[in-house]
DNA sequence: AGCACGCCGACT
DNA sequence: GTCGGCGTGCTC
């Protein structure tokens, strides 16, 4: 007998083994196995046995050990694995260690808040009863679009107890930081003791434990972030997926897979449905609404009461320090009712963009209007998608102003600056820093501010989601160019999002909450779209930029970044790389269709003390695109000493 | 990813 | 003469 696996290596296609005598009977596949690779031991994944004894001719080696007792995988896992495999550019092998948790014993997940404290099920407003009917109606991709406290949370639970009654599994797929204890304790109350929690937190023992669960159907709802998506349910009936405009479904390793895109595959295999849901759709989603390849179904009204705060922009021009007159006015206001405040630090910038102090302009590439970045080494702005360079001009181009350079606050200059003009407040500095290093100071920080022993909370981004502060009744974003300026062609999209996130939290402030919002750019369609609660309009106006200037939604991307430790071997690697390219766009007559935009040094052209640069590629399809690159890796090697990694569809180009 | 095989330059 | 650099190819 001989078994066909697949290995936990960069190494494309299976491999066949013998199936010693003493293993006859623990060989199945789905089970993970030792096998003799070379001259090294590696981790194979058992795919099938077959019969014959050997293949081509050749001398099978033997299957040195079997890990697992019971399956860890199945044939719906291993027929994803081969879309991701081909989608993202990596082997199978890969695919699937990326998919089933390292662990090897089972070790008992500790469950914490078991007292079901029970809830009654409100009644469905109109729009979520509507919302649930055309859900329910039929298979196929819905998309719930409306702002927090839409009761969007609830049609999700409720198409999940309907697929469930029908002896079916759901997933649900959450950002990384929302899935808190408030969302696991709902869940749980909801469908008592059948449900798997797939946190961070958990050891891989630990996830592997929760994995058989989900296979032997213990559990009827999956809940948990990006990798959730591969939850090995045998039964699948329903994938959903909330704040899908999230970044963090997009994976930073290989293989660098979108839980969107995965979960879109895998709904399609399983002919089951896909719910997405978010305030703010990206604009790859949006564009699929547009189609009609997914069903838009809108959630305008907000369920839970209250409105959206007040929002209005202040301008920075010549403001001095980042804190305006008219923050620090309202700031007073707000501290002198005994309310509190929180203050935004978009967190800065990762490379220096060119601006102007006066009126703001930032220097932009001409052919990719994308923010450019100011190298010192060379004195110049270089623009990271298509290689172009220019020296800076003395004078601003707009205001002729000379005021110009280097810009960004860095957040301790904000702290600093607040306690200088709010001696006697109580201020508290809260970022993933703090957060990361001290789990116990940060929810310290956050009870303090909830329960009012804190006035001002300074910030980012994570602060924005899921958090319920009853006296908070004024948010200051200190400087909203901060994400405008990075140079990305997403910056739009991003800014926008963080910023309806904040404004559309209504019913969460105080009262009649403020929002101000300062910036240098005031006209910025992303900030004016927040400011008067125009959405559709940001949506319009920036998918004709990004048709204009051939963008995804309306191209695919892949991004390939060469690094290592010699520059010269870096620089001729990627040249090397992209003439391979070059060749097989031309001898697979492809010139129409894919396009090198360009072969430049990465934003952050030094990391870990590696050069990195990178070749970037565009193509209005994509498996044509990932076809090419196969093809033209394969006649391509890496310089020693040089590791490539392969994007496909890169959320940001770093 | 590793690791061996094999082909060219500068050293005891 | 050989030691050792690194391009090339393979791993059931």
């Amino acid at each position: 007998m001989t078994a066909r696996v697949l290995v936990a290596l960069p190494v494309d296609g299976s491999f066949s083994y013998s199936v010693p005598e003493k293993l006859q009977d623990r060989v199945r596949p789905g089970l993970r196995v030792m096998v003799p690779f070379g001259r090294r031991t590696v981790t194979g994944f058992v795919t099938a046995l077959e019969n014959g004894p050997d293949v081509h001719g050749i001398t099978l080696k033997d299957i040195k050990r079997v890990v697992d007792k019971e399956e860890v995988f199945n044939d719906d896992l291993v027929r994803l694995s081969a879309f991701v495999s081909k989608m993202y550019l990596c082997s199978q092998g890969q695919a699937l260690s990326a998919m089933v948790p390292s662990g090897r014993r089972e070790v008992e997940v500790s469950i914490f808040g078991t007292e079901s404290e029970f809830t009654p099920i409100a009644k469905l407003a109109p729009q979520q009863e509507a919302a649930l009917k055309e859900i329910l109606s039929g298979t196929g991709l819905y998309y719930l679009h409306g702002v927090t406290g839409s009761g969007k949370s609830e049609v999700y639970l409720r198409a999940a107890e309907k697929v469930i009654s029908e002896g079916r599994q759901v997933i649900y797929l959450v950002p990384e930081i929302t899935l808190t204890h408030q969302l696991q304790q709902d869940v749980m109350d909801r469908f008592p003791g059948r449900v798997a929690i797939l946190h961070s937190a958990l050891s891989p023992s630990q996830r592997l434990k929760e994995w058989r669960r989900i296979m032997h159907h213990e559990v009827d709802l999956v809940i948990g972030a990006r990798s959730a998506v591969f939850a090995p349910c045998a039964d699948l009936g329903l994938i959903i997926m909330d704040e899908e405009h999230e970044g963090s479904y997009k994976s930073g390793q290989t293989p660098r897979y979108h839980a969107r895109q995965v979960a879109q595959e895998r709904a399609r295999m399983h002919g089951v449905s896909f719910i997405m849901g978010s305030a703010t759709p990206s604009l790859e989603a949006w564009n699929m609404m547009e189609k009609g390849t997914v069903r838009r179904i809108s959630m305008p009204l907000r369920v839970a009461g209250g409105s959206r705060p007040r929002i209005e922009v202040v301008s920075l021009l010549g403001v001095e320090g980042c804190i305006s007159p008219r923050l620090e006015d309202e700031m007073r206001r707000t501290l002198l009712a005994g309310r509190s405040i929180m203050l935004f630090l978009n967190r800065r910038g990762y490379s220096y963009y060119y601006h102007c102090n006066s009126c703001g302009h930032v220097f932009e590439c001409p052919h990719c209007s994308v923010a450019m970045t100011w190298h010192k080494k060379s004195g110049r702005l270089h623009c990271h998608y298509c290689g172009w360079s220019e020296e800076p001009s003395e004078t601003c181009p707009v205001c002729g102003s000379t005021d110009i350079g280097v810009a960004g606050h860095g957040t301790e200059k904000v702290e600093e600056e607040v306690r200088r003009l709010f001696p006697s407040a109580r201020t508290a500095r809260l970022d993933t820093d703090v957060a990361s290093d001290d789990r116990e100071l940060a929810s310290r920080i956050i009870d303090d501010f909830r329960s009012g022993r804190l006035d001002i909370l300074l910030g980012t981004q994570m602060v924005a989601k899921g958090l319920n502060f009853p006296k908070l009744s004024l948010v200051g974003v200190i400087n909203a160019d901060s994400t405008l300026s990075v140079p990305d062609f997403r910056s739009q999209e991003r800014t926008y999002s963080l910023l309806e996130q904040v404004a559309g939290r209504a019913g969460r402030y105080d009262g009649q909450g403020l929002v101000l919002i300062q910036t240098h750019r005031p006209d910025d369609a992303s900030i004016v779209a927040v400011r008067d609660n125009r959405g559709a309009e940001f949506y319009k106006g920036e998918m004709e930029v990004r048709k204009l200037l051939g963008y995804p939604p309306f191209s695919r991307m892949v991004c390939l970044v060469l690094r290592g430790v010699d520059l010269e071997r870096v620089c001729q690697g990627v040249e090397d790389l992209a003439s391979v390219i070059r060749r097989v766009i031309d001898t697979s007559g492809l010139s129409s269709r894919v396009r090198i935009l360009g072969v430049t040094a990465c934003v952050i052209e030094r990391r870990a003390s590696s050069w990195r640069h990178q070749v970037l590629l565009s193509s209005d399809n994509i498996l044509l695109l990932t076809a090419l690159v196969r093809k033209a890796l394969g006649l391509w090697k890496e310089p020693q000493g040089c590791h490539l990694e392969i994007d496909v569809d890169p959320l940001s180009l770093l």
